[in-house]
DNA sequence: AGGACACTGTGTACGCTAGATACAGTTTTG
DNA sequence: CAAAACTGTATCTAGCGTACACAGTGTCCT
């Protein structure tokens, strides 16, 4: 909660911009080792198990060593999501972009689910890292055909992104505060008892569920976008409407 | 970070179910002060500026007063919530479950506006109180005309809510990273350096955008939607297929 | 009726976690 | 040798939370 929030340096340090010091003693790690490090605890313990000095004691270190690495926790957590995001699928297998932004939809998914406290941090103002970046080309080389407008491609990326997001089951934004999590069965209780005031939400969560609200939505936003894009394709294919 | 997280204990404080206490002095203040406190607080300074000694000082407590009301802070928020969400938009006005969604989103996208914290903490596993429960049954009352599934429906309302939140320009988790925000800048930097390795990204956010995120993504989702509704229709209104 | 007692509200003191700063000691290279 | 860089000890700060003492207020018993 200090000064110690400079985008700027982020940036160089995630992007590799860091001149490499000449003199003094040589660094008894480096910032990959660092990154693993902290991964491997949020991977086995949570990510609120990740603090400085949990970290620095995995390496053997005080947790101010880690101060010589990187400006503060803001920073520790950059090269963590660096760490884990791993490289984007392969869509050059898949035929269409509705089958690319499939398989893109997996990959994010399997990623996440390796590291479920990804998707809880990717998230809101921050500064990317290239291969997170990388994740985001990807996906944007799925609508490379379409005619779509660039901007308009960058946001089908992102509503698909978003959308696995909402539907990851550990995370933590995500949940479905009806039918999954620790809470839905106090929900569901409290419905019963005034089913009376909800009568529509106490039958929606009485009825069991035939598909995830993962593929459903994911299937409602693929109809939303190909509608768009065929549409569009007619109206350039054939010769411009007569005039009224 | 302690043993103070008992959802049932909570799920009493929100739906009203605690007995009021008969002997012992009054209470100063009530739930719906305290509640209405700390929501100013977070409008005019943050939710980072609500702390348990902060809303206490600003009744002329001592924090250590507020726990009698609360539990502890997850209380202070739910009651927070509880108190900003407000009523749910009427949606009898619009014709239609399409115009009815829109409706809807207006209305939340506009209760977020008013409490831009609200769409940061209105995530996850959690108890939700009866107002907030009234916007999801509101929404469903959107719906209760198409051939879609009861589960279905709740579905493609919690997807309407996670879209507006994550095209909410001051929420914590939906910035566009790369169009808004304070990073945004120092990402178009960094993507203008690395052209040659994210072509795609740099020329999608070097243009200008029409439409923007919210709308273009809305208007995805429900035409996804209106796909699967009309075409359940036709199934249902004729007469079953032939069998092959 | 009246007092003891249990229960409730409020305040003071303290504990704990976690991030972060200050600075001294030590190592390495120009 | 001196400047720069790595690491450790000590300390500060913010914030949530517990422990406990003290002060009102109703209940119940005699």
């Amino acid at each position: 909660m200090s000064a110690n929030e400079d985008p700027r340096a982020l940036a160089e340090l995630l992007w590799g911009l860091r001149k490499p010091p000449t003199r003094g003693p040589r660094p008894a790690f480096d910032l990959a080792r660092l990154a693993d490090t902290a991964v491997k605890v949020a991977d086995t313990e949570g990510l609120e198990a990740v603090s400085m000095h949990r970290v620095a004691a995995e390496l053997g270190l005080t947790k101010m060593a880690l101060y010589r690495y990187v400006n503060g926790k803001t920073e520790l957590m950059a090269i963590m999501i660096e760490a884990a995001v791993g490289t984007p699928p392969d869509l050059s297998g898949a035929a269409g972009w509705r089958a690319k932004l499939e398989e893109y939809a997996r990959g994010l998914s399997a990623a996440w689910r390796r590291h479920p406290w990804l998707p809880s941090i990717t998230v809101g103002d921050r500064v990317m890292g290239p291969r997170e970046t990388a994740w985001s080309e990807r996906a944007l080389s799925a609508l490379t055909d379409t005619p779509l407008t660039e901007r308009e491609r960058l946001d089908a990326v992102m509503m698909v992104s978003h959308h696995i997001r909402a539907t990851h089951p550990a995370a933590t934004q995500g949940t479905q505060t009806w039918t999954d999590g620790s809470a839905a069965p106090i929900m569901r209780d409290l419905l019963l008892l005034n089913a009376g005031r909800f009568p529509l939400l106490a039958t929606a969560v009485a009825v069991p569920s035939t598909t995830t609200t993962r593929e459903f939505g994911l299937l409602a936003l693929l109809d939303g976008l190909e509608r768009t894009i065929t549409q569009r394709t007619h109206d350039n294919g054939a010769s411009p409407p007569d005039p009224p």
